[in-house]
Parts: C-alpha cells; structure tokens; sequence
DNA sequence: GAATTCCCCTG
DNA sequence: CAGGTGATATTG
C-alpha cells in the first residue's frame, strides 16, 4: 500500500460509501478478494471495508496485480467517453440530434454512432427528457423553422427544406399541431421584412469576441475574409454550395449570423459548422475553472475560445505554408494563392481539386514545401474524410501541421501545442503546466498561454 | 419483463 | 477456485 494520509483515507472511505462522483478519478479501489480495481463511483456491489485497498494513480493498482473493473473502466482515460458513462452518450446523441443528424440518418445509425442499440437510445430518452428521440428533433426543426420565418425572407417552402422537412404538407402539419398557428401567420406577424436573413446563434458563459476578431483579422485572406471592428466576415463552399456569412454579437449571449446560400437545405450544416468554428459550444467557464487550478495566473482574459478554421483541409493548407516563416509571410502565400487560382473574385477558399490541378510554381517559397502542399491536395482530394493523424504518412507533414489542424480545423479540445515557440516560453512561468495537467482542455491552455505573450 | 453480464463473498 | 448472491446496465 502506498501511504495515504489518514485524513485523505477518511475522505476516501466515506467516498466509497457515498459513490461520491466529486472523487471520481482521485483514487482507486481495490478489492482484494477478487483482484479487481474500480472507481468511486462503480454502481456494483459495496466491497467490505477489511477487503479494499486505496491507490491514488491506476497504475499503482495495476502494479500491484489488480485487474480493471469491467464496469466502470478505471482504466480507460479520464474524459473519454467509456469514462464519462451512459450519461455523456446520451447527452451525445442529444447533441447530434439538435445538430440535425435524424433528418437524414435513422434512429439505429445514431445508435450505433454513439455505440449503443437503438432500443436502449429509446430508453435513454424516456427517462431523461420524458419523450422519444424522433420527437425531440422534430420539436427541434420546428424552432429552427419559427426562427426562421421571424428573421429570414425566404419562403415557407424554403424555410420547410432549411429546416430539414421534406415536404411543404409534413411541415405544415407538424407546425400546426406543436405551434397551434401555421407557417404563414406566423410570418405575418413579424413586422417587417428582411432583405437580409440572419439567425441568432445563442451561447454560454463568457465569449472575448475581440480576441476571436483579432487572431482572424491577422490571418485574414484578401477577398475571402473580412475583419471590421465588429465582425467576420467570409465566402464560402459548402459542398456544391456557395455561400457568405457575417457574424457579431448581438444580445448578450447571442451572435448574429447574417447569410447567404444557395441552397437552404444547408443551413443546418452551415450553423453547425459556424457552432464548431466559433466554438459556440464550449463550456468556458468550467474550463477555465479547471486551468486555474493547475496555474491560477495562466487564464488571464476570460471568453477566449478556439478561433476555428473553415475546414481542416483549410487549415492543413495553412499549416503547411506557415512552417518555418512568420504570420505575415504565411498570409502574403495565402493570398497569392487564392488571388491565383481565382482571379475575378475570390467566391471560396481553393479546393484540393483545383490546388491539386494548379501550377504551384508562382508561389514563392521553398520548392520541398510546395510539393508537400500539392502531396496534400492530392491526398485530400482522394480521401477528404481522412483525419489529420493519417496525414503524417505524407512528405513533409509532421506533428506541428497536424496539431495545428486538430486545434484549429477540427477544432479539437486537447490539442496542447507543446512544441510551439511561445508555448514552451510560457512552460517556463508555469511549470505546473503540461500536456498531463491542462487535459483535456490543451486547446485552451494554448491559447492562453498565447494570449500572454 | 426475462436473460445476460459482472462483481463480491464465502467455504 | 467454485459456487452462490445481489445489483446494474443493456439487449432482444
């Protein structure tokens, strides 16, 4: 046993008893008589007192001959969804089905995405919300659709589609019966008419929506992207579609996205992926909480969030042709190729395909990177999908691209830039702070440790 | 609602 | 270690 205080086993003790979840992850129980280790919070049978054994790391209980708990995985990492339990995979699919995903999957795809059967979806959803997961989207669709009618001037066809109905009579009768108005009288309501549409966004906690603007506005690409004091704004390709968008705050807690679209039955995907680019969904005050208990002086401003990138293959791009030089000489490529490839007006940042087909040589810089960038194009044109860690295969691509990818093109939470210049200048005022302690927030710390400098 | 799985205890 | 028990999560 390895020593624990007595004051800390009291703690434990009581723990134990209680399944206190606050305890979960600070220590680990084993069971002597059967050679198991389990978390606090392990919803099988109480192990007598004279049977368990403490440990206050996994790998202390592994060392001394105890297997994990088949139930509540103490061995899988804290944060990942085997850890986090039933309660996560539910509020995953809860997540999914708001972002639209039942308008064109099943309930057993969803099912099976989050890794359980469609019935115990079902029963997931009965206990927590009192209604099945079909209804719940459909409840859903029909905000979206009501905010629709009063801040958009497309038409309740289109509204229908954008919404994810998939015809006109389905969507006028489901709106009626929830609502108990139609479409129509609710347009007529709103008083007037917008030759712009927009849809609010609403989030939580703080947002430093300066700090988004400023990192954007450095990095911004000459035609596509447009950084006012207020703003972002940019053209974009969504599939096949071609689109704009301008988003600010507007209320408190509330950005405003005004927009154009080709085809509205984008829309969904289009809020889903300005959610995820502006990190609308981060809980920033808990995050913050969690970084200042590893470094109170680390979280300097509050609000900061990760500034997305349109798509990680945008983000690989400007991966690769920001290694080895400065921002500034980054953005100067950037520029000549977007401005290259689409001399009249820049409608969208360049494809794979036409990156892929384009004679990179006016492009000034070294020759090895421009065969990694056209390397990458290729590969992203054949395999789109692929995700950044399966980019390391390609010729000058290492792990300072793909975290830079990860952080900002999958907008993934963990990404702790460790190697990066200002970050292991930081490490040195902050020595609690590494990879182990700042999980799983790195993304976070990185940017705070940027945001010092 | 039954069956299965998994854990803990005792002999 | 085998056999028995209780409890929970998940499935068909």
């Amino acid at each position: 046993m390895v020593d624990i205080s007595p004051f800390a086993l009291k703690q434990f003790q009581s723990a134990r008893q209680a399944r206190d979840a606050r305890f979960d992850g600070q220590f680990y129980i084993a069971v002597k008589t059967t050679g198991i280790f389990c978390r606090p919070i392990c919803p099988a049978n109480l192990p007598k007192e004279e049977n368990v054994e403490y440990f206050v790391d996994k790998a202390q209980a592994l060392q001394a001959g105890y297997r994990p708990c088949l139930r509540c995985r103490p061995d899988s990492a804290p944060s990942s969804w085997a850890w986090k339990g039933v309660e996560t995979t539910f509020l995953r699919a809860l997540k999914l089905i708001e972002q639209g995903e039942l308008q064109h999957a099943t309930l057993a795809e969803l099912a099976e995405r989050v890794g359980i059967s469609d019935r115990y979806l079902r029963q997931l959803f009965q206990h927590h919300l009192g209604m099945a997961p079909k209804q719940y989207a459909l409840y859903h669709q029909l905000m979206f659709a009501k905010q629709l009618l009063h801040s958009s001037s497309m038409s309740i066809t289109e509204v229908a589609f954008a919404s994810g109905f998939n015809s006109v009579r389905r969507f006028n009768d489901a709106f009626k019966q929830v609502l108990k108005l139609t479409p129509s009288q609710v347009r007529k309501d709103t008083e007037s008419e917008h030759d712009i549409n927009h849809i609010d966004l609403a989030f939580k906690g703080p947002l430093d929506w300066q700090h988004m603007l400023d990192f954007y506005r450095l990095r911004a690409i000459e035609g596509l992207e447009l950084v006012d004091e207020l703003s972002y704004q940019r053209s974009f390709k969504l599939g096949d579609c071609n689109g704009w968008f301008k988003i600010y705050p507007s209320k408190a807690g509330t950005m405003r996205v005004e927009f154009k679209l080709d085809d509205t039955r984008q829309l969904k995907a289009l809020v889903n992926q300005l959610r995820r680019m502006f990190d609308l969904d981060a809980d920033v005050l808990h995050i913050e909480q969690q970084l200042g208990e590893v470094a109170p002086d680390l979280v300097k401003r509050s609000g900061i969030r990760i500034p997305g990138v349109w798509s990680t293959w945008e983000a690989g791009v400007r991966a690769i042709l920001g290694q080895q030089v400065s921002i500034k000489a980054a953005i100067g490529q950037l520029n000549l190729l977007a401005s290259t490839l689409q001399p009249e007006t820049i409608s969208h940042f360049p494809t794979p395909q036409e990156v892929g087909q384009a004679d990179l040589s006016f492009l000034r810089m070294p020759q090895s990177r421009k065969e990694t960038l056209s390397c990458f194009a290729q590969f992203m044109t054949h395999t789109p999908d692929a995700s950044p860690e399966q980019w390391l295969a390609l010729k000058g691509i290492g792990p300072w691209t793909i975290n830079y990818a990860r952080l900002r093109g999958a907008s993934e939470p963990n990404c702790f830039l460790d190697g990066d210049l200002v970050v292991k200048k930081m490490l040195q005022q902050f020595p609690s702070v590494n990879t182990q302690s700042v999980a799983p927030w790195g993304s976070y710390a990185t940017f705070h440790c940027w945001s010092h400098a």
